[in-house]
RNA sequence: GGCGGUGUAGCUCAGCGGUUAGAGCACACGGUUCAUAACCGUGGUGUCCAGGGUUCGAAUCCCUGCACCGCCA
């Protein structure tokens, strides 16, 4: 009989910027969706890769002094280093600069053309030529681009349009057929909800954008970069090319995982495209939450980004993949903090499995010569604790297909305690007069370990591997099958090994940096920081925000906005006219949407209270402050 | 502005019409010594956001308000 087939998918990543905890994760998740298919004996095809077309790219490779090939190329590595460095186990990686992608893209457009799903016509809007952005007239502030606040002009660019309108319909009857398509429910009403309301036409190709596929009707456009991206999930496996058994064996895809953010491509968009190609559609996509720090979006303006490859240095790879996986349900938004990756290490994977592995293998190699002992007929409470491993491996089962990682780490969790109890309980410690039982309970235990690792195995691999390896296994064995049917094999002499968890010391970087006071800078390093005085020419509030206040500025010579978390302390009618002191060469950070040119000063105090720096006296705009 | 979601123990969350509201972490006490100062047991705390309604009965359903979040415009 033919195996049962599982193709999923990352996102192909910008290769704009290098992995962060954003993608890491996605990756993560995948990875560990691939890995537990595998285990139960599926044909899985888990692709991922990376997104290498468009303006702001070819700009990046630029200003870096590279060409736009040799920057992503050098991008590619990077991204390949760290899915290596976590152990992710793709058997595709797919770039959008490949030949193999961008013939398959072309001949995407073209049947769709000649099949009358795009058509030529213009894409008129106010376009920012800094921020190389079309905005359509709602979208402007006061006529402005919302964007960096400078002065747009109408354009109008010829372009080939996706006739996405005519989906609408076909769209919300597949949606209301198959529950499972948009997953998680909450993300499937937005999708309906956006699809009622109207669907428009897309543009789907650009005439000022070089570094892309050219459209091959019409080689002075090139394919727009979302519809280029898209058709990587069938790219990769060799749709409309010469050997396209992949695309046969594994399409559709049983699970686009995604971040939320793009949602619409995947459950809109591109089901649009695929029954414009008369191909079916994937079975599920899978949307997940973002990481937060203290409420708020990682981002890099805002300096709270996560360094993965930092947390994998002190913890290893295991502790952020269980962290990732068990700490927040997929699809909802997780709070990321040091405090509680380091409590998640410590209680659950040191003290929980790391400690019962240990402790285990001590009892072993005290009582039994280390060595798998040979057991005796089981009581009830051997058996009760075998049998809730292959309990336990159904609830994982039925929690994996449900999407929920963290709930299937939950219960085999469960099972490691139930281990733990049972070796209380046993005290084999107290058993030396009776060797029988002792054997029979190392034996117990020892076994209820090998069902363990393979339990763990999709979440955290290496630890799984360890785990085998310690109680004996030159090979380690893994496939779901082995939970149940095989028993470690008495005499196998054991080899403890170093230990799983190691306890790590956390706040001693953090408490040298926090505690041992700020250190002290030269007068060359002050003078580093331009400090100038600004007269405030204009203030209101940023929209959904009740923190923030757009200021316009008058420096003199120039005017500039800044955005300032000030709203909660001041209305926006107090700051006008007021002198106030900014730092006037801050890299400008883009924040809800605006540029913020520059940062006010001012001081708070523990009782919250807010107060801004102001010159005692009238200056002239734009005077230094030293 | 429209649509949707969330608000439960110090923290993260489960429960979503029916006995005294739960879990993990944290905390306290006890046990244990095989173990990574680990493990096991016991324990407490909750105006279940506020107000109103439906019901024999509501954290759970309905309405209003507040706060936060998401999607859209």
């Amino acid at each position: 009989m033919e195996k049962n087939k599982f193709y999923i998918t990352t996102p192909i990543y910008y290769s704009n910027s290098e992995p962060h905890i954003g993608t890491v994760y996605t990756t993560i998740v995948a990875d560990t969706f691939a890995r537990f298919y595998r285990l139960k004996d599926y044909d899985v095809f888990f692709l991922t890769g990376l997104d290498e077309h468009g303006q702001k790219l070819a700009r990046t490779a630029q200003e870096k002094g590279y060409t736009p090939q040799e920057y992503v190329d050098m991008m590619a590595q990077k991204f390949l280093d760290t899915w290596k460095k976590i152990g992710i186990t793709n058997d595709d990686f797919i770039r959008t600069t490949q030949k193999r992608h961008e013939e398959v893209v072309q001949k995407v457009f073209q049947k769709l053309y000649d099949n009358g799903y795009l058509y030529k016509g213009t894409y008129a809007g106010w376009y920012c030529t800094p921020c190389e952005t079309f905005y359509q007239k709602e979208e402007l502030h006061d006529g402005n681009c919302p964007n960096c606040g400078r002065p747009v002009e109408f354009l109008e660019e010829e372009t080939y349009y996706f006739k996405l309108s005519e989906f609408g319909p076909a769209l919300l009857k597949y949606i209301e057929e198959h529950p499972e398509f948009v997953y998680p429910e909450s993300r499937r009403n937005e999708v309906i909800s956006f699809i009622k309301s109207g669907l428009k036409d897309i543009s789907a190709t650009r005439t000022t954008v070089k570094w892309g596929i050219p459209v091959p009707f019409d080689p002075k456009h090139t394919v727009y970069v979302w519809f280029d991206a898209l058709v990587n999930y069938i790219s990769a496996l060799g749709y409309l090319s010469d050997d396209d058994t992949k695309f046969r064996r594994y399409w559709p895809a049983d699970v686009h995982l995604i971040g939320k953010d793009i949602l619409r491509f995947h459950a809109i968009i591109w089901p649009a495209i695929l029954m414009a190609l008369n191909i079916p559609l994937p079975k599920t996509v899978l949307a997940h939450g973002f990481w937060t720090i203290k409420g708020g979006k990682i981002s890099k303006s805002k300096g709270n980004k996560v360094d993965p490859h930092e947390l994998i240095n002190i913890y290893g790879v295991d502790a952020l993949r269980y962290f990732l996986l068990r700490e927040v349900p997929l699809g909802l938004d997780g709070e990321y903090s040091d405090e509680a990756f380091h409590r998640r290490y410590t209680s659950d994977l040191a003290n929980d499995l790391g400690n019962l592995l240990n402790r285990v293998l001590t009892v072993a190699e005290k009582y039994s010569e280390g060595k798998v002992p040979n057991p005796s007929e089981m009581k009830e409470e051997d058996k009760a604790l075998l049998e809730k491993t292959e309990e336990t491996a159904k609830r994982v089962e039925e929690e994996m297909e449900k999407f929920n990682p963290s709930s299937a780490l939950g219960s085999i969790w469960e099972v490691i305690q139930d281990a733990n109890r049972y070796i209380d309980q046993q005290a084999p410690w107290n058993l030396t007069s009776d060797k029988e039982r002792l054997n029979t309970v190392i034996y117990t235990l020892l076994e209820a370990l090998r069902r363990i690792s393979i339990l763990l195995y999709a979440f955290i691999p290496d630890s799984a591997v360890k785990i085998q390896e310690q109680l004996g296994y030159q090979d380690p064995q893994f496939s779901w099958d082995l939970i149940k049917d095989v028993k470690i094999p008495v005499g196998q002499k054991l080899n403890k090994g170093k230990i799983l968890f190691p306890r790590v010391e956390r706040k001693e970087k953090e408490e040298k940096e926090e505690i041992a006071s700020e250190p002290k800078i030269t007068i060359d390093e002050f003078k580093k920081i331009d400090l100038r005085v600004a007269k405030v020419l204009s203030a209101r509030r940023v929209e959904n925000s009740d923190k923030l206040l757009l200021l316009e500025i008058d420096l003199g010579d120039e005017k500039r906005q800044i955005v300032a978390g000030i709203a909660e302390h001041y209305k926006p009618e107090d700051m006008v006219g007021k002198e106030i002191i900014v730092v006037y060469n801050l890299q400008p950070a883009k924040i809800r949407g605006y540029e913020s040119q520059g940062m006010l000063l001012a001081a708070k105090d523990s009782k919250g209270r807010l107060a801004i720096l102001t010159p005692e006296k009238e200056v002239d705009p734009g005077s230094k402050v030293s």
